[in-house]
DNA sequence: CATTACAGTGAACATATGTTCACTCAAAAA
DNA sequence: TTTTTGAGTGAACATATGTTCACTGTAATG
């Protein structure tokens, strides 16, 4: 998952030896760079899949598990709230990415809403650092990452209302309550991210109550939107 | 707000000095243990108030804002997860409180959505401090106090669900389905809570459009509540 | 009145933190 | 080739942290 080297570099013996250029390869200046912003990032995420808030994390914590100097961190961010965006900005680009697949995909033919529930399920699983993040940072700490989840999220809920359109479910509904009934939708959704990510590792009981309890949310939802009128 | 002489004793001049009884009015042993206790809680969430994030406060913090020294604080948690734990309670009794006056008052006669909304709101920002604390660590930071809340507001909408059960509200669904309506409902709500309390002051229009969409969101849960059917 | 229990103190400790600085040393530019 | 650039280093700093300990003074208890 992560670039060449980088676990090496971090629990390898060669703790105080400078960064060793012929062990990652070919590299521009630039790409190194990019490289070790990367692993600052990265660090910060392993940090809070490990149970801790963002806004609890210190600069020397995500320095030392990125392998690096704190002072090197500047070069990077100029504070953590700054990283902090960066990691909103990946939570965005998930996101897009989510969208795009089920553009890709279609929908499920059969139960959709079960079928769509169990892909993002996945999807969350796979991605659940990002997803950690999202949902933790959402309701949460500082103001200003809040701020930016908040403005993805509205990001992400009008793209949907786009994609629905576009497939001609609910035709009778303007864009103003489209987009409303994809903010329900999208706030569900990390609702659920929350829940997923919590889940017991090995109750499959539990998890598929979780899914039909999902579904279902998800399911009055549309009911409603099935029944909206526009007046009052 | 706070206890007698809290602030007093926090700005006085009197630092180094101990705690003089006669400056508290009379008051027993356990009772001043409770409202040093209380300041601890009061501290904290003064602390999150002012846009910190529960798992980012320290200890010595918490008492400082207390004016008290920070060995005092054993006196009274084992350490900062059980002040969580005990902020979490104070937000369960705040969501009871809620419902009781919501139970005494009935609901608004006319324009029942509308009416409950902004008496909610009104709540909200009157208890801006415990809302605030549930809706960032709700998602966030320590999985113990997620756990803690998440419980209070399963407790929450199940009360929520024995109302509406009472008031002959929705009459033909199964318990399951209104307990998983009121899960819908009360996520909702914590989730309004948080745009709420970031609602810039004196921008009016901005208030009037979260509150028609929150109207209009739980309008929807409704109106597909209204045609939930129990099979599938 | 004499004694005890204990909430709160203040000092000490080892350790962690954010930020700065002059430095190295290899890639890029000249 | 020589020079310049800048990502990453290591040391230092002042300050903040969690936890411990013996202590003080007063309320409750006998």
């Amino acid at each position: 998952m992560g670039p060449d080297g980088f676990l090496e570099r971090i629990l390898g013996t060669s703790k105080t030896a400078p960064v060793k250029p012929e062990a990652v390869s070919r590299s521009t200046r630039v790409e190194l760079k990019e490289r070790t912003r990367l692993r600052l990032i990265e660090a910060a995420l392993a940090l809070i899949g490990q149970g801790r808030g963002f806004t609890s994390l210190s600069l020397r914590e995500i320095a030392r598990e990125a392998g690096v100097v704190p002072a090197a961190f500047y070069r990077h961010f100029r504070d953590l709230d700054e990283l902090g965006l960066a990691l909103v900005e990946m939570g965005g680009v998930t996101l897009r990415h989510l969208l795009r697949e089920a553009r890709r995909d279609g929908i499920p033919p059969t139960d959709m809403l079960r079928g769509s529930v169990l892909v993002y399920k996945q999807f969350v699983e796979d991605r659940s650092l990002v997803f950690r993040f999202l949902a933790s940072e959402r309701g949460g700490g500082s103001p200003v990452i809040r701020q930016a989840i908040r403005t993805e999220e509205s990001h992400f809920a009008s793209e949907m209302a786009q994609d629905l359109r576009a497939l001609g479910t609910l035709p009778d509904l303007s864009s103003a309550s489209l987009q409303m009934i994809c903010g329900l939708v999208v706030a569900t959704m990390l609702n659920a991210a929350s829940d997923i990510l919590d889940l017991p590792r090995n109750r499959p009981k539990q998890e598929r109550e979780l899914v039909e309890n999902f579904v279902r949310q998800l399911r009055l939802i549309f009911l409603g939107a099935l029944h909206w009128r526009e007046n009052s």
